[in-house]
DNA sequence: TATGAATGAGGTTTCATTCAT
DNA sequence: GATGAATGAAACCTCATTCAT
């Protein structure tokens, strides 16, 4: 009946998890202040230190959990046994649903993973890159190989260019609007395989 | 007009400009401290004070040299009156010949425009981002009035595609090789007006 | 008299109040944090104030509990009529038994009573060391007096002297091992009394 | 002709450390402020960061400049080659010396070395622990062997009884008025070595 | 009796900035 | 032009304590 103001027992931690995302996405990690993101929760600053260690845990927190959920993702993509070009639109796809469910994580990723990757508990962000940078290196390079994509392409920078091309949407993605995931990775797939200029008449 | 005697001074003033953007651009603006720079530029934090009057006025030096260089370029490109193909392919040349002479500027504003626009000294950066919008929203739906980009494209979002994709190279380009501006942005222009897919035989 | 009820609780605060003398002896009082003391009660930090009012308030009984005891002691030797070589040994023993119960109290009394005694709660322990210093200086006179102690003394320094070397001995004294409180008593007061060298020959 | 309010140049570091080991000792570490030590060294508690990295730093430098003093001393001792007797009271003489130099080091390692060695950082203070323990041990062993001390000691006792002994005067030890550090380690060593007793009649 | 959550004061530290020399 | 020293605001974090449940 009664909206209890604060929702008690272990969705707090969660709620405020979101909270601390929000505030790092928008205003990055090292402008927000921990009392920024305690006033947003309704509380003190010193309050938020019940609930996590450190600025740095929250950070820690909500990275983890969004690379968890992408690698699940991702892996169950790599054991579906697809053509390359199908694992391609696939990967994408996955990497909007997943944009969709930690928008925020998302964005702090983009912004925050080089330099926080240099301190040893964020080491699993540089893991984690490396790991990207091979898949998507196999499958541009399988899809080279079965005539999928252009022979000339210069792998390393297609995929640079695929990867940032792929989470720098995070940024602006505000409004999903009514577009669900599918449609969305539909758009931009359909861009970075085929290009936005129509075919030109005689080549 | 100028005494000589102030010639090595703008000199310096030049290097510890040259000296902040790279620190700025590797460890991003808030992380940056001005101890930071001092020391890279072998001298004490208060002695920056001399040349400048704060931190911010460093970054605002920085970003707004770059810009001015890139609307110089881009006015050029305007004038020349060029098919919107043509013109699309000149401003991502463009954009990666600044991108070249001011590399950390375009981190920076890559990373920090966002947040600094919010400031009255920085909104120039606002106004600038608002020109690159009309400017290749103009050329997006020139394409598609005369048939050189594909009809279906929705503008808003092919427009941050492309925006992202062009600057977001600046972050990892460190070292261009032996390629030039020229030759990077056609791989790129060629990515994003073609695709990366071999075009269906049949369509 | 008193309700069954209260027997078990008051079992609980003996209990608390000896891990929180075991916490504050090992880490210190101002370095003890009440949730240290909660951990190792296997407790919540906030239930602790259900026992006690403060952790000033736990200091505080534990010094008061011990000087109480240690008083009694005193005070049944002061009261036995012994010469002053006698009941220079019997204070000392009787120290040392104090310390074999209140071994953390007195470690907490060594070091922080300086402090603490600042405090008008504790006005207490500025009494007790004043009654110390009575005490002793009226034993050492009695011994310089009928020939028992040199005639020689610094009294002041004597005193001092005396009364760090038996409290400072509760830091080190972990497990008393097989010796009974008496047996390092004799040791000590030997040293004490008759020092460490050999007696000259001649003299 | 005009006294200086504040000292420039390298002693004013000299300054701001006398000024930081007098509160450590008076207050001890834990309960001093960096607040309280910048109050007393008329500045703001910032500024203190200008000179040190941290209040730790301030102890490690306090606590290690007394030591490696010390152990010169010590060193010197053991360079004289001197019987274990003249050993022991010339060893106690250089502590009363050290402790004149450098009082509230002697507090502050009295009080707070045990907690401290636990870290990293100031390990050496644990390391000095056990030189002190070999220094004094060898040469009350000596002495047994020689006859100089009494056959039936239990070193390892007598160890830290001589040990506490010396090294907690240094907290009450205030003024030493007139007297030398070597008049006052006289006074000690005969308390210890001969014991305050008179020679009993027989025996 | 105890928990879970929060408060609020205060602690250490950082940092842009100032200024006399 | 630059140094050395300091300021002052604000940051992160700790902790004794409170209180509804």
């Amino acid at each position: 009946m009664v909206t209890p103001k604060k929702t008690p027992g272990a969705g707090r931690r969660a709620e405020l998890l979101a909270t601390a995302a929000d505030v790092f996405a928008e205003l990055g990690y090292n402008a927000t202040t921990v009392r920024t993101i305690a006033d947003r929760a309704g509380m003190l600053a010193g309050s938020l230190y019940y609930h996590f260690d450190s600025k740095e845990s929250m950070a820690d927190e909500i990275l983890s959990a969004f690379l968890t959920d992408l690698w699940d993702g991702y892996r169950r993509t790599e054991e579906a046994g697809l053509g390359p070009r199908e694992t391609f639109e696939e990967l994408v796809t996955e990497s909007f649903r997943q944009m969709a469910r930690h928008r925020p994580a998302v964005v702090i990723y983009q912004k925050e993973a080089r330099r926080l990757a240099a301190q040893e508990r964020f080491r699993y962000l540089a893991d984690s890159h490396e790991r990207f940078r091979e898949l998507w290196t196999r499958t541009l390079e399988r899809g080279v190989a079965d005539g999928s994509f252009r022979s000339e392409l210069d792998i390393p920078v297609t995929y640079r260019f695929v990867r940032d091309t792929v989470w720098v949407a995070a940024v602006w993605f505000r409004p999903w609007g009514s577009r669900t995931a599918s449609e969305i990775a539909q758009q931009y797939t359909s861009m970075v395989l085929d290009g936005i200029a129509t075919r030109p008449v005689a080549r």
